[in-house]
DNA sequence: ACTATACTTAAGTATATACTTAACCTTTGA
DNA sequence: TCAAAGGTTAAGTATATACTTAAGTATAGT
């Protein structure tokens, strides 16, 4: 079933898992940025901030450019739509179910 | 900001992180499970599904219940709406920006 | 050409995480 | 009452992760 694409799923929610990046996720949210500019506000060196956006890219949150020395950095919704779409059939199925449960926690099967 | 609930976000994409705690939702998005049947189709050992539980409860992507000495757990959507919402949330924004940002950024793929 | 800027690579460290086995507690049922 | 079933705790290990500093590489400005 759904555990083929599962890879990028796993890849998708470690990324996120991590509140630094989530911070630069929340920066690029504004605007496209180059990579100095985002380590700025965040408080560890440069070359942390660069594994971090191979991190992001490599899960399809990202995009990047390098155009001349500067690299500008950028919102990749693909990966969101993966993460996005995990939760929502999830919670689909179990919304559903959940509900013919009704309130009972003690189904013993 | 939004950073004071922050935590929960963490924990809870953390918890989403990882394949094996995947598989067990899985399982209880079918139906509330105890914990060694959970164990069962898992390669790995009882406790260490039991560390997983302690996860995912941790971050409400779980609830649990013991009655004599079974536990039953079962799926908690307060988690995945935390989650869900993070995601909405900013998926929301991008899809605004990006689009006013039109093709800005040349794709170069 | 020379220097500064902006990123990139390399290499190492320290902590966190996922796992293990062994031992322990509770409840159930002969 | 005793042993098995179901779960829990403890303790240790091995790998992964996030970070560091130091040393590159390439482009831009003078």
């Amino acid at each position: 079933m759904p555990t083929l694409k599962q890879k990028g799923v796993d890849k998708v929610f470690h990324a996120l898992g991590d509140s630094t990046r989530r911070e630069i996720l929340e920066m690029l949210s504004e605007k496209p940025v180059s990579v100095s500019l985002l380590a700025g506000p965040l408080k560890i060196s440069l070359p942390a901030v660069f594994q971090h956006l191979q991190v992001l890219e490599a899960c399809g949150l990202v995009r990047s450019e390098k155009v001349g020395r500067v690299r500008t950095c950028q919102i990749d919704p693909a990966g969101f739509s993966v993460a996005g779409k995990w939760i929502a059939e999830r919670r689909a199925m179990w919304e559903r179910k959940l509900d013919r449960l009704g309130d009972l926690l003690d189904e013993p099967d």
